[in-house]
DNA sequence: TTATAATTGTTTTTT
DNA sequence: ACAATTATAA
């Protein structure tokens, strides 16, 4: 790391910045984690600022301990005093040490979307409500929904018109309340109470501005106003906070983040400077061109110019897959004739796709073409049922009014508690006002509460959590612990009697690894405190921490991980109307407008070379649909794009029918033995093929020009011959069925 | 209470 | 199409 080679003039401007708040507002790829990362190395290096009295806020606990690793370098173990992390950790941090003060006690759980879920179905159903009056994740949305802006719920709660006012909000006081009681927190109340903490301890807030002299944040542009809300106060006014972000980059808008954060920035944080990168060192002219194309689709951003003095590249490849299989092979045989061919390896490329789904195809293909790869985020790891059903036994034991952990595991392995049992229970408890565990103490010891039968089930699952409790008082490690669990709670020999053990023990045992690696690094003194620091670890992984640059695999992710990230080769795969964008955000101008800035950070991730694909046919609720382009890629220049066209291989029918649940860990074990011959099918078989006599001139997807109305996509084509009539999206927005023959218009060439 | 059948919705993205 | 939830039977 030099600080006076590595930057241009403008980065160095940011790096050395003294003496208030500052912005860093810049395109993709213009250096702003850099500039973040120097000016860490200025403020330790050149300042002499102790790393301790750095903050580092970052978007994934990935990119904080990256950047950790690059100050260690230059500081060495003195860098292990920094705090970094995302705003959620850094809050949990917060309220672990001082969460007394606003009544939250030290061994406080965290509840994940599944948690919140299931304690809003319980309280829809102890108000004598059912699910289909008030629809739990429709609260569950009105409860994050106000918490991300910095309001507690019912307080905040915008009641959707009329409907079930009154027993929405009684089951968001409900909700509250047993959050409470279970001694837990949901990812919002991380940042709303820490902030809280905050507001109402000016002795507290007076320490931590004494220590943290500069604070930095990464992706601004998807911080949510809680988060906002909780710098502003944390910082002090003229403070030193440098927060950097790309309004083109904010893609969680329906998680609460709003890009308004970065664009106001200089009203809450007044006298801020405000500093533009405009150099793109990450990829080629090509590649730039065609991302700033489609990001200029949307009206309202913030103007940029972003240039790059990079080599204009290879084209843009636009290449057209039959299905999505097609789609996925035709990747994998480009991925096989760059690696290692043309030098690159398999480090190097990254498939990235808007929606998990898509990511099967990918794997197989890969198999069959023997292509190492890494997915990241899908099915996450802490989220299989095996893994959860364990880590709810870990919070139980280390929070027993954990109620929710404690419903989880009351039947699992089956004990015989069915779900009247359990809904009596959770019942029992919430008239009474106590937690779950105390309301099974009550059922067991007062006659008539619940069967006799039920009774005695009851007494046993007990009898187990105490000699559970006892056992993991005296435990000596947090392996030991969950090897205890496993074999006490009868979780091992229940694994064992089921038909996919095997994965199953493989991901129990994986998890008795990270358990093991994370006490390694923990120097806490008991148990309970390391037990604690696991399973907040465990609720706040980020899916895009997965990522690894180490192995030498392909990388299959969502959009969504892909940020911040940068590979030499991209496919931005699915470019599908409907996909990308995806038709669940297409509803509103808002919406579309994300999904069109999604695709842009997508490509806008690729150094030297970019490919965009997508299929023609694709299943969609169990039809198969011919599927329209993206519209984004209406926006892309045809001189930068070299497009590639391929008949239809792969069709069902064609196929032997093999098991597709789960991709075989090798291709041999799969038993795919393709041979492309066999399965090649004539085109006629397919829809919107024309008959003879009645040519159709047109293809859905066509890109034509019409006299009056502009260049526009064909999205339907119908008739054929004289009566041919093709139904066109144009560029303006209008969409208009014309007769094929008759109007001014003709294809493009590309 | 559990096993099976019928029905529903589900595909967005995730801290 | 498929998984997940819910109704029904045993
Ligand atoms: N001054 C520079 N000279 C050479 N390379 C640079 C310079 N600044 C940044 N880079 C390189 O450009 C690439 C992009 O930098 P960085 O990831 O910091 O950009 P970013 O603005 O955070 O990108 P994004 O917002 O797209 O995630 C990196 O490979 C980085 O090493």
């Amino acid at each position: 790391m030099d600080l006076d080679r590595d930057l241009n003039p403008q980065q160095r401007e940011a790096v050395f910045h003294e003496g208030g708040p500052l912005l860093v507002l810049a395109g993709a790829g213009s250096g702003k984690t850099r500039v973040l990362t120097y000016r860490i190395a200025r403020l330790v290096g050149r300042t002499g600022l102790a790393p301790y009295r750095i903050l580092a806020i970052t978007f994934t606990n990935k990119a904080a301990d990256e950047m950790r690793g690059r100050i260690r370098q230059l500081v060495g173990e003195a860098s292990r005093e920094m705090w970094t992390g995302t705003f959620h950790s850094i809050c949990a941090r917060l309220l672990r040490q001082h969460g007394d003060l606003v009544g939250i006690e030290r061994s406080f759980v965290i509840y994940d979307e599944t948690d919140q879920l299931r304690l809003v179905k319980n309280c829809i159903r102890n108000l004598g409500l059912s699910d289909s009056q008030v629809r739990p994740a429709a609260v569950l949305a009105l409860i994050d929904r106000a918490k991300n802006q910095g309001l507690e719920p019912p307080a905040g709660v915008l009641m959707p018109t009329g409907s079930r006012r009154e027993e929405i909000e009684a089951v968001l006081r409900a909700y509250r309340d047993s959050l409470r009681q279970a001694g837990a927190l949901d990812f919002g109340d991380l940042i709303l109470f820490a902030h809280q903490l905050l507001r109402e301890h000016p002795a507290v807030l007076a320490r931590l501005r004494d220590r943290f002299r500069a604070i930095l944040v990464d992706e601004y542009q998807d911080t949510n106003r809680a988060q906002h809300l909780f710098l502003k106060t944390l910082v002090p006014e003229g403070g030193d906070l440098c927060v950097v972000g790309d309004d083109d980059q904010s893609i969680y808008r329906w998680r609460g983040a709003e890009v308004e954060n970065l664009l106001r920035f200089e009203k809450d944080f007044p006298g801020a400077r405000i500093l533009v990168l405009e150099q793109n060192y990450r990829s080629t002219a090509n590649i730039l061109r065609a991302a700033e194309s489609v990001a200029r689709g949307n009206p309202e951003r913030h103007p940029k110019s972003l240039w790059t003095a990079n080599d204009a590249g290879e084209k843009v490849t636009y290449l057209e897959a039959g299905t999505p299989d097609d789609e996925a092979r035709a990747v994998a045989r480009e991925i096989r004739s760059l690696v290692p061919a043309r030098g690159f390896s398999f480090r190097d490329v990254a498939v990235l796709f808007r929606t998990n789904a898509q990511s099967r195809a990918f794997e197989e293909s890969f198999l069959l073409f023997q292509i190492p790869y890494a997915l990241v985020g899908t099915t996450r790891f802490y989220e299989r049922t095996e893994i959860k059903d364990l880590t709810a036994y870990l919070r139980f034991l280390y929070n027993p009014k954990d109620s929710v952990s404690l419903q989880r595991i009351l039947n699992r392995p089956a004990r015989g508690i069915g779900k009247t049992t359990e809904e009596a229970l959770v019942r029992l408890a919430a008239e009474r006002g106590v937690s779950l565990w105390e309301g099974m103490e009550q059922a067991v010891t007062e006659p008539g509460l619940v069967s006799a039968t039920a009774a005695r089930r009851i007494r046993e699952v007990v009898g187990t959590l105490v000699a559970l409790r006892e056992r993991a008082a005296a435990a000596p490690s947090l392996v030991k612990l969950l090897e205890d669990v496993l074999d006490r709670s009868g979780y091992s020999s229940f694994l064992e009697s089921l038909p996919d053990k095997e994965r199953r023990v493989e991901n129990v045992e994986e998890l008795l690894r990270t358990a093991s690696a994370f006490e390694e690094t923990q120097e806490s003194t008991s148990l309970s405190e390391t037990l604690g620091a696991f399973l907040e670890k465990v609720a706040l992984v980020s899916e895009a921490d997965q990522y690894s640059e180490k192995a030498n695999v392909v990388t299959l992710m969502t959009l969504h991980c892909a940020k911040g990230l940068e590979f030499e080769i991209v496919f931005l795969v699915g470019m599908e109307d409907g996909l990308l964008p995806h038709q669940r955000s297409s509803l509103d101008a808002a919406g579309l407008a994300e999904e069109r800035r999604l695709c842009y950070v997508g490509m806008t991730r690729a150094r030297r070379k970019l490919y965009l694909t997508r299929a023609r046919l694709r299943t969609r609720y169990g039809e198969r649909q011919e599927a329209v382009p993206s519209p984004f890629l209406l926006d892309i220049p045809a001189e930068l794009l070299e497009t590639e066209q391929q008949r239809i291989e792969t069709w069902p029918a064609a196929e032997p029918r093999r098991a597709r649940r789960q991709p075989a860990a090798t291709a041999a074990e799969s038993g795919v033995h393709f041979d492309f011959s066999e399965s090649q099918i004539d085109l006629p078989a397919l829809p919107g093929v024309p008959a003879a006599g009645r040519r159709q001139t047109y293809r859905v997807g066509d890109r034509i020009e019409h006299e009056d109305l502009g260049r526009g996509i064909v999205r339907k084509v119908e008739g054929g011959g004289e009566k041919e009539k093709i139904t066109v999206q144009f560029e303006h927005g209008g969409i208009r069925k014309l007769m094929a023959r008759l109007s001014p218009i003709r294809k493009i060439e590309r």
